[in-house]
DNA sequence: GTGTAGGGCGCG
DNA sequence: AAAGCGCGCCCTACAC
């Protein structure tokens, strides 16, 4: 039994908790938590949050959709004394990483259309944007904002009742920690960001001027449109695509790159500016008691459980390299007395693929030290040598991408560009088609895999696939169809996508992977280790420095009992910066 | 004005 | 028959 807790608080285009962070939206002068609406137990209130008796929640397990939106502004109306200090609650659970483990979409409206059968509006929500609680009572509508916001409520409370014990502890604890992690933040190099904010503005302005319909106010400096309308000025075609990845463009570039700069004056415009606002964003974000930053990490944000970046910045990808000489991972730093251990699981999905496909063989050799790339490239390519990577780069390269690329079903036209992108490697369709097929016949335990989920899956046909994944929890595709080609919804109510053996093995592969290091963050947490963030198969750790580095490693590859025999390696760097 | 789709590109 | 996968955010274009 749990009740569950809902706020409501103004917002506008200007001021929303999406475009500033949870820290700024609450501190701003605007903030204003209007309404509350309080469910279950017996408890059924719906008014300003200064009017609530929350003694009444003592001890109460609590229940929110979007938690650690509305813990947040409880332990901030706490603080400003709205609400009593001595409420002492059990949990705070969240609906929405609830409704994600269940394959149901985040938002309540749709959660609750999918797993209560039930129409939860959200009109009158985007109704208030701009507007205050006199607002709606000069306009007659408070009763019905009232209502609205107890329905809320109870869909919530109706969505953890009948759900959550589906939902395992471990996961809670996830779902917990993901969190708390986002609250604490992480520290900001605040003169970097600076630094890095004036000489990408340089960047763009030398970009800018060689661009020559850039001039008016309101331009779309990146726009197709105008790239056609200048070339047909000046008699040429234009490129179809702007893509780094795009023969026909490399070509025109090579054709009339030297005396129309427009192109490459687009490509860099486009990625300073992409820069430029994640480090404006940082600068927003960082608060000025702490120089942290709060972020947020969607729990369960893929359908294969992997968490995903959120809120307008995504900590999950940042560059790996510095680009025009601003080095966005650098600008993140551990906070005073500490520094960074930062991790990372080694080859685990190809790993988890040797292991589910029970190939002893590789197993074997990754158990005995040989790197993973080369066993695959001794056992299938011929290499006969010693240390693949030292002594043949290039052919380490092409093992590499092979195992990456091909292992999941990717064909010729695909590997091409995989390999180009991955090893730098230049194949012409040929000899990827040889690859594709050599790579097929000497990995016969991969495509049977692919083959025995193809035919799995089909025989679902009319409803939902489900692969139980070793750690009990369950991969699904809802309402599998053959109608069209075969397809599936990988989100309940969500919209339908092909799904076929490489895409199945791939999933799954993304999944156990994923179980795997969520073992690690458990271990971690445990052990008493802060992770300042993680990043699918990487943990940054904040610890103090005279921590021991090694322990780190040792942690997160322990075998969970569901796994046995399969391999698992770390590395580890110490570092007084984020960095690849 | 809002919402959405798609290109492009950052990450694992 | 064949198909790398999984994300989020920038921008533009376009429908309403």
């Amino acid at each position: 039994m749990a009740v569950a807790v809902d706020f409501e608080t103004f917002y506008s285009s200007d001021y929303s908790v999406s475009d500033m962070g949870i820290w700024r939206y609450v501190t701003d002068t605007r903030f204003d938590a209007y309404l509350v609406a309080v469910f279950g137990e017996g408890i059924e209130f719906v008014g300003h949050p200064k009017d609530f008796d929350w003694r009444r929640l003592h001890g109460k397990e609590l229940v929110s959709h979007n938690a650690s939106f509305d813990a947040f502004i409880f332990v901030h109306l706490t603080r400003i004394g709205v609400i009593p200090p001595d409420v002492g609650f059990r949990h705070w659970h969240c609906t929405a990483n609830l409704s994600c483990y269940l394959g149901a979409p985040r938002a309540l409206a749709h959660a609750a259309a999918q797993l209560l059968g039930m129409d939860v509006s959200k009109d009158l929500r985007k109704w208030m944007r701009g507007k205050q609680w006199a607002d709606a009572v000069a306009e007659g509508r408070e009763s019905e904002l009232r209502q609205y916001a107890l329905r809320d409520a109870r869909a919530c409370h109706d969505i953890w009742e009948r759900n959550h014990a589906r939902w395992p502890l471990h996961e809670r604890e996830l779902a917990r920690l993901t969190m708390v992690f986002g609250w604490k933040g992480v520290r900001i190099d605040t003169k970097r960001v600076e630094e890095g904010i004036v000489a990408l503005n340089r960047v763009m302005f030398e970009a800018v001027a060689q661009i020559p319909w850039a001039g008016g106010d309101d331009v779309a400096i990146l726009s197709p449109k105008l790239l056609g309308e200048e070339c047909r000025k000046a008699g040429i075609e234009p490129p179809s695509s702007l893509a780094e990845d795009s023969p026909e463009c490399e070509e025109w570039e090579n054709r009339h790159g030297s005396q129309y700069p427009w192109v490459s004056a687009m490509r860099t415009y486009r990625k300073a500016n992409a820069l430029l606002e994640k480090l404006k964003t940082m600068r927003s974000r960082t608060r000025p008691t702490d120089r942290c930053m709060g972020y947020e990490l969607k729990y369960f944000g893929s359908h294969t459980g992997r968490w995903s970046g959120s809120s307008g910045f995504n900590i999950q990808n940042l560059p790996r390299e510095e680009m025009f000489g601003v080095d966005l991972r650098a600008c993140i730093v551990p906070r005073p007395g500490c520094k960074f251990v930062i991790c990372d699981l080694s080859q685990i999905e190809p790993r988890i693929l040797a292991w589910l496909c029970d190939d002893a063989t590789l197993l074997d050799q990754i158990s005995a030290g040989i790197p993973l790339y080369e066993a695959h490239a001794r056992n299938t390519m011929g290499w006969k040598g010693g240390n693949l990577k030292k002594e043949n780069p290039g052919l380490y390269a092409l093992a590499k991408a092979r195992v990456l690329g091909l292992g999941y079903g990717c064909g010729p036209d695909k590997f091409v560009v995989v390999a180009k992108n991955m090893g730098g490697i230049d194949l012409s369709l040929q000899e990827a088609k040889a690859t594709v097929t050599a790579f097929r016949q000497s990995n016969r335990k991969i495509v049977a895999l692919w083959n025995r989920l193809d035919a799995d899956f089909k025989r679902s046909n009319g409803s939902t696939f489900e692969i139980e994944l070793p750690s009990g929890r369950a991969l699904s595709y809802f309402n599998v169809s053959s109608t069209g080609g075969w397809t599936a919804q990988t989100e309940r109510g969500g919209r339908r996508v092909r799904i076929y053996g490489g895409k199945l093995t791939e999933n799954l592969v993304q999944a156990v992977a994923r179980d795997v290091f969520a073992e690690g963050l458990l271990r971690l947490a445990d052990a008493g280790i802060d992770v300042a963030f993680h990043i699918h198969d990487e943990a940054v750790c904040e610890v103090p420095v005279d921590t021991d580095p090694s322990e780190i490693g040792r942690i997160l590859t322990i075998n969970p009992d569901w796994l046995p025999g399969c391999p698992l390696a770390a590395e580890s760097v110490e570092s007084g910066v984020y960095k690849k």
